[in-house]
RNA sequence: GCCCCUUUAGCUCAUUAGGUAGAGCAACUGAUUUGUAAUCAGUAGGUGGCCUGUUCGAAUCGGGCAAGGGGCACCA
């Protein structure tokens, strides 16, 4: 007799148990149409679900944001149907709905193609068009992993395995084809509609190990209209465009060639641009109290192997034999260095906490299949600094840290950043109470930043706990950059010390910092994150003065001089082209203010400045422009 | 590192049964002296990523290597 409690608060009472189906029958016939399945107190279930409890329950129809999850993962098993139909012999492995779509891992030894995507798309078409029904069976556990490992689907039957022993095996048939799969699903494929659209293969490992055998993946997206697919294609078209590989060969920022593999080739204006952040962070390390260092790029192996890089680093490490047979390392981390310039001379209480910073360019091997232009690469400068403080300083340390990176985020109009907090992992040196005090300490760094964070249980380096800074994009998509990583380890491996009030040799501690963490990175974050249309005080060339023709020349580069003058950063378009051409093309290079003269011009002392991507035109006295630009020119304060 | 794909003029891209390559833009030369997103004409430009094999003949087919791209794994 269970009574059922529908969104609005009314209830309705059967009398004998009743599916999903019969419950949207009986609110509306057209609702019963749109169904699609079924929330059960809070849990989503087949339209189909028995229901013989009383229960609070909603139809999901395709208004429910969760309509979109269900279209995405019957698009997975149409997919893995079509390709078992196309390709026979192919096991199916996992297919589970991602963000903005949905892949399946298949097991086929012939490569799939582009081709063979177009292929099965045609395929999911026609199986959407004969809209099979979906059918629900519960399987007994031996039963189901000896009918998968029958019909040649081994990757299932350890699926299988492998789930825990109170969960049921469901199994899922949408027409004559089945699958293991804990639902729900749509009443039938049809269902999905057709704005859906396989995307890409890629490799991916069995169960996400390294060690494991290399599936295909197939990827697609699906949408609930043909017009938000279309939207979600072209936001990746647009995406695109700003790529900052792309935008960095179009705007002469930086290239990349084959002798040196993730290593940069910065131009005039992509260093500018670089020198700029530099001179930036400098100035707000200097403010905050940190003394900037410099410190060996080639250090003899013997530090390292004290430092424990040897041992735990040393697959990412460059070397270096030299002819009298030491063996050097080109440094993947600044840390020992800052050590050794702390191990100067000695220290005292009063001389913490002291701050080291250094843009420090470090060399890392990473695998080859990591490389991606700016954001990852083998060679990178980090904003780094190490500050050595007592065990009580940690907390107010940590917060000013937190409070620099965030007010410095800010002034690059990054205002979407969350934290992500890393505690004690199994492994680990230092005693429990130290451990204690320092996730104390970054717990209360994050509290007082009022930003919000997820917990990294036990994620933490085996050295001290971590925060990690995660900023969000102009178009969403988050880049981990900073981090604080509190250091019970290093100081006393390379023998660090201060004199305390007793007079006692004590080990300080240490937190690993860095803003941005490598600035080539950030480089390219920024390219994106403007669209390459860089704020007028980052941007590599500031004004292009574009005289209309000969005779304004001379006025031009008077103008020029004034501008260079004053510390901005000019270029002059002396070229015999019109107005027109010159303007489209400054515009392309995304050049921030355009400086027009022509006769009228040099008359009346005057400027037409027009900003990209705007049309209208300002003209003005020179020398009130050239204030109001040097004004612009500076770096945001905070 | 692993899987798949790509690599042709400075840039973006063509050349769909193997017969030594073509366009647009850029560059150069000349004409044009121009007022807010492309003035016109002409010239020059390529041992087709590198090595190797098959072939009378390879940008095109096979093998190897490298770099780049999309993913996976790793990660700032």
């Amino acid at each position: 007799m269970p009574i059922v409690q529908l969104p609005d608060g009314k209830k309705i009472s059967y009398s004998k148990t009743v599916t999903g189906y019969d419950i949207a029958k009986d609110i509306s016939i057209s609702l019963a149409k749109k169904a699609l399945a079924i929330q059960v107190n809070d849990e989503y279930k087949d339209l189909s679900v028995e229901i013989s409890k009383d229960s609070k329950v909603k139809i999901i129809t395709l208004d429910d944001d969760y309509a979109l999850e269900l279209l995405r993962h019957d698009s997975a098993h149409v997919m893995a149907m079509a390709v078992q139909q196309l390709y026979p012999g192919t096991q199916v492995t996992i297919g589970p709905v991602i963000e903005n779509g949905f892949y399946y891992d298949f097991a086929r030894e012939e490569p799939f193609t582009d081709e063979d995507l177009s292929k099965i798309e045609k395929k999911m078409m026609e199986i959407i068009d004969q809209d099979p029904q979906t059918r629900r069976e519960v399987w007994e556990r031996k039963k189901a992993i000896d009918h998968f490992k029958s019909i040649g689907e081994s990757y299932k039957a350890e699926l299988i395995d492998a789930i825990p022993g109170n969960e049921e095996i469901s199994i899922y048939f949408h027409g004559d084809w089945h699958d293991l799969c804990r639902g729900p699903h749509l009443p039938s494929i049809g269902r999905i509609g057709k704005a859906f659209k396989l995307m890409k293969v890629a490799g991916a490992y069995w169960r996400g190990d390294s060690n494991n055998v290399m599936l295909q993946r197939i990827y697609g997206t699906c949408w609930k209209s043909k017009k938000d697919l279309d939207l979600y294609l072209h936001n990746l078209e647009e995406a695109e465009k700003r790529d900052h590989r792309k935008l960095g060969k179009t705007m002469d920022l930086f290239h990349f060639q084959e002798e040196s593999p993730g290593a940069v080739f910065w131009h005039q204006k992509g260093w500018t641009l670089f020198q700029t952040l530099v001179d930036f962070m400098r100035k707000k390390q200097l403010e905050a109290g940190y003394m900037e260092v410099n410190t060996p790029e080639i250090i003899d192996r013997g530090l390292w192997e004290k430092s424990g890089h040897w041992e735990k680093f040393q697959e990412y490490m460059y070397t270096t034999v030299t002819p009298d047979e030491r063996t050097f390392a080109i440094k993947p981390m600044n840390c020992p260095g800052h050590c050794q310039v702390y191990n100067q001379g000695l220290k005292s209480y009063k001389d913490l906490p002291l701050k080291l910073s250094e843009f420090g360019k470090v060399h890392r091997y990473e695998p080859s299949g990591a490389l991606h232009g700016l954001m990852r690469v083998r060679s990178f400068t980090q904003d780094d600094a190490h500050i050595f403080c007592t065990e009580e300083q940690i907390t107010e340390e940590s917060v000013k840290v937190t409070k620099l990176i965030l007010d410095i985020y800010k002034s690059f109009g990054f205002e979407n950043v969350s934290l992500k907090y890393a505690d004690r992992p199994e492994k680990r040196v230092g005693d429990d109470a130290v451990w204690d005090q320092a996730e104390k300490a970054l717990l209360e760094a994050i509290k007082a930043s009022n930003v919000d964070y997820t917990l990294n249980k036990g994620e933490g380096a085996f050295y001290g706990p971590k925060i990690e800074f995660v900023l969000r994009d102009a178009i969403g998509r988050d880049w981990q950059c900073g981090t604080l990583q509190v250091d019970l380890n290093l100081p006393g491996r390379l023998g660090s010390t201060y004199i305390d009030k007793e007079g006692k040799k004590k080990t300080p501690v240490m937190l690993h910092r860095a803003l941005f963490g490598s600035l080539e990175r950030f480089t390219g974050i920024l390219i994106e994150h403007y669209a390459g249309k860089l704020p007028f005080w980052l941007s590599p060339v500031q004004v292009a003065i574009l005289p209309i023709n000969e005779e304004h020349h001379e006025y031009a580069k008077e103008m020029l001089n004034q501008l260079e003058k004053n510390s901005i950063r000019p270029i002059i378009d002396l070229r015999n082209e019109k107005i027109n051409y010159k303007i489209r093309e400054h515009s392309l290079a995304k050049v921030p203010v355009l400086m027009i003269c022509g006769s009228k011009e040099v008359q009346d002392k005057t400027i037409t400045l027009r900003r990209l991507g705007k049309e209208d035109q300002q003209t003005a006295k020179f020398s009130e422009i050239l204030s109001s630009l040097s004004q612009e020119s500076q770096a945001p304060k905070f």
